[in-house]
DNA sequence: AAAAGTTCCAACCGCGGAGTG
DNA sequence: TCACTCCGCGGTTGGAACTTT
């Protein structure tokens, strides 16, 4: 198991991975170009502080990634992309080759499962098509007429056609309107919209709206294109 | 039980940036 | 300014371990 240029290459066994701790105690981290010969290793500099960083170093963490550390690494992955290192600096006792390990195997997962549920549509799409199957359009109408529209409504004899018209509609349960599910959000969270209890938007309220809107682009560039909208 | 396929993880490789003479 | 060295990062690979057929 030896290079071309004589150093060792392949797995660590356990002799090696005791020379390097000592070095490291002895002499602390950095200085890699001393570490083979300091620690009497045939191995290139850059194995060891390979195997260091993402073995040997204390306070690693080991074993399955937590639902949090998982949603933190998509959040942060979403707002740097692949910077391994800085998305690992966020997350204690994780090695940036332990992130990048552990969202190549989620994606090909993910990508896996997707192709799955899409094959699965195509084929229950494929299954419920009928032959010639005419579709009429449908007049659209709102939900809940609006202020003014009501009470247009109410002083004249549209009311029946409206119900009517209504029933083709959106269903009841679907008719909530966004600005209900705002003062809803007020009310739950005791805090106005992009603003703290007296409304006033601080710096913190701000960041935490920004991040709310990151999770949803996909870049910072992304956000800044929408802001452009 | 065994072959084939898949997943996971440690390690290697090449590149770019920072520091230095 | 240039050349060189060192360090750190991200992409990729190899093989062990595990699962499925």
């Amino acid at each position: 198991m030896e290079g071309s240029s004589g150093v060792r290459k392949g797995a660590w066994n356990q002799f090696e991975d005791d020379l390097l701790k000592d070095c490291a105690n002895l002499y602390g981290e950095g200085k890699w170009h001393l570490v083979p010969q300091r620690a009497g290793l045939n191995r290139c500099r850059k194995s060891c502080r390979l195997r260091w960083l993402n073995y040997l170093k204390p306070n690693i963490k080991r074993g399955d990634f937590s639902e949090d550390e998982v949603d933190l690494m998509i959040r942060m992955h979403k707002l740097l992309g692949n910077r391994w290192s800085l998305i690992a600096g966020r997350l204690p006792g994780r090695t940036s080759n332990d992130v990048k390990n552990y969202w190549n195997s989620y994606m090909r997962r993910k990508v896996h499962s997707d192709k799955k549920e899409k094959k699965v549509k195509k084929q229950e799409a494929e299954a419920n098509v009928k032959p010639h199957q005419v579709i009429k359009p449908v007049p659209r109408a709102f939900s809940k007429p609006t202020t003014c529209l009501q009470e247009k409504l109410v002083s004249s004899s549209i009311v029946g056609v409206s119900e009517a018209v209504g029933a083709n509609a959106i269903s009841s349960s679907e008719s909530e309107n966004w600005w209900e599910t705002l003062l809803e959000d007020k009310e739950d969270n005791n805090t106005c919209f992009f603003g703290g209890e007296d409304g006033v938007v601080s710096d913190q309220n701000l960041i935490s709206i920004t991040c709310d809107f990151l999770t949803e682009a996909e870049t910072w560039s992304d956000l800044l294109l929408h802001i452009g909208d």
